[in-house]
DNA sequence: TCATATTTTTAACGCGCGTAAAGTTTTTAT
DNA sequence: ATAAAAACTTTACGCGCGTTAAAAATATGA
């Protein structure tokens, strides 16, 4: 069989001019039907692909999705790649996944990268209160850009994320009304936008419902969650910070921590009697099953949050890039009733 | 500022010529010093960078590197793929990072788009005993391409993985030592080679030590091993099919699933006297730190098996693309005692 | 059937850059 | 200072495909 070295040639041996194959491979739907049975029965004889960079070199879009997480080894972000991912090659997108691995650095070349790509579309998770603003300010004006998960006010076109305060006020309303009103449990200087809105909705059920808010805050920087929640819980608990049974902690990741924590020191957590502590709280990771004492916790919208983003990307691209005003989704959480509250 | 269109208006502005600013971005030091301080006081006052898509049309090999790894969601990839990105960047490429899901005919897809993309070269983890090995192997002919994680015999330049039976031996060995003999604990068919070798190495182990090897297979396939190990621990633990107070589990995952099954049914695992059952594993998963007890497990020696698969990468590419022998290259676990045996 | 609308063909240019050849300038070494 | 070597400039072609305009072929509809 012989290697087919161009369109031109493909276009030879398939009987077909090589513009009608072209816009065969823009929208096989373009042209008519019988010459696009022409086309695809030479195309299983003959194995033929277009150069992706001739073509992308003279498109003014590509089919480029870019998307970006700022970071990937938090299975969270991993299974709403996923999800996004093929949701993308579904609409007959290439998407390329990126990493910030939490460092704004990187996320500004990841950016710039990306540029030079020319995609058609970004999803973008950004890092959050540590992303250079002004930075990817520039490339959303460049760059048809939709954000999730974390929203940066007044960036990109469109912003698809959780409804934190449905997050908050289910796992308050929830302890408070089964038992004790809970502490909240965060990091101090949380690199998530998300942890701030929680904060908020916390104080603000709280004091709705006539408790005083009790925040503890732990140190710790990066994206070491479990880590800083591990030690940030052996303080707390040996120092007795706590005032009620109750903790709610800021994201699922520092209760893995914390419940570690309490599992080293003996203290059972559950709603059970012989348990001392109930530990509730967000995003429903996916390891939150397997913890010990299995987690409750409020669950993200995953197919709903990573759904809308895309439809909103695609509807951005087909209306050239912009919208009149940005719109802001927030999906409500989904309270999964586990052990350990 | 002007917007720069093209290389040529680059060079105009510069007072370089054109093909001396195209060798200058192919290689800085190609050029003359005082040139290339020239282009790169131009290079800062106007911002411009070859367009990659003409850029790539044109070199017969792209500075394009394929990361493809089994499942992403899997942080253990996550922290590999963070390492290669990373050592790829810093060598002057550009990684792209796919992730099979788990599914055979997404990796083929994958290797598919990767092939058009004219890569340097691919590092490649495949799914292992699902994996579509005639694809593999044709794309292995076509593109330089170094296998970790997971070897398939005879593909690919070159392997560079961990070796299961330092894993294996290190942790029965040390069971043996301080306790009972393990039972093994795996998946009936494992997606992955080394499970086999884990299997392997289990059996030659206990034998050597005098010990009758047993092996306790769960039901379940896909790549959900935490529910998988979880399911299969409470059967394990209903049907009292142990022997002895030890399991050895074949990866974290699975001892994750178990752990959680344990703390239900209110066993006591670790090594101190008031516990009931000890629990070992294999790959020092991320959360291993975080679980309830926190795990006993065989580490692999990530930075030297990333490390060296990108080296090897590299020796590959500068070599042409052809290894005159096939070299397989195994780094040994490093027994990591924490509290669940 | 014929006029009209739709699709395809032919021919040709452009995209941005790699690259080669021949001529010119600058550097290096004697 | 001079010859040789090295680097640069000029000119020009090629890569594979998008795209356009005009001409030709085919399909549609009354």
């Amino acid at each position: 069989m012989t290697k087919i070295r161009n369109m031109e040639e493909f276009a030879a041996l398939s009987g077909i001019s090589r513009p009608t194959v072209s816009k065969y491979f823009q929208d096989p739907d373009s042209v008519r039907p019988t010459t696009r049975l022409r086309i695809e029965e030479a195309l299983e004889r003959f194995d033929y692909r277009p150069n992706i960079y001739a073509v992308n070199q003279n498109r003014k879009l590509t089919k480029n999705i870019g998307i970006v997480v700022p970071y990937l080894a938090d299975p969270f972000f991993a299974e709403i790649a996923r999800y996004l991912e093929q949701s993308c090659i579904a609409a007959g997108y290439r998407p390329s996944l990126f990493s910030s691995h939490g460092d704004p650095k990187l996320e500004n070349e990841i950016l710039d990268g990306l540029k030079s790509m020319k995609p058609a579309g970004v999803l973008l998770a950004p890092l959050g209160r540590t992303s250079d603003r002004t930075a990817i300010e520039k490339f959303c004006a460049n760059v048809p850009t939709v954000l999730f998960d974390s929203n940066l006010e007044g960036l990109g076109a469109a912003f698809i994320g959780s409804d934190n305060f449905s997050f908050v006020s289910q796992t308050v309303e929830y302890m408070t009304r089964t038992g004790e009103p809970p502490s909240f449990f965060e990091m101090r200087t949380p690199a998530n936008p998300n942890a701030n809105k929680r904060r908020k909705a916390y104080i603000e059920v709280m004091e709705r419902l006539g408790f005083d808010p009790h925040i503890i805050k732990v140190d710790g920087k990066g994206w070491a969650f479990e880590e800083i929640g591990h030690r940030g819980a052996l303080k707390v608990l040996s120092d007795r910070e706590l005032r009620t049974d109750s903790v709610l902690c800021s994201n699922d990741r520092l209760a893995i921590g914390f419940l570690a924590a309490c599992y080293e020191q003996g203290i059972r957590v559950g709603r059970k009697d012989d348990s001392t502590l109930r530990l509730a709280s967000n995003d429903d990771h996916p390891f939150a099953k397997f913890t010990c004492p299995s987690l409750t916790t409020a669950a993200h919208d995953y197919d709903n949050v990573a759904g809308r983003s895309v439809e909103t990307l695609f509807e951005l691209i087909e209306n050239g890039g912009k919208f009149d005003t940005r719109t802001e989704t927030l999906f409500p959480a989904r309270l999964v009733l586990r052990d350990s509250a």
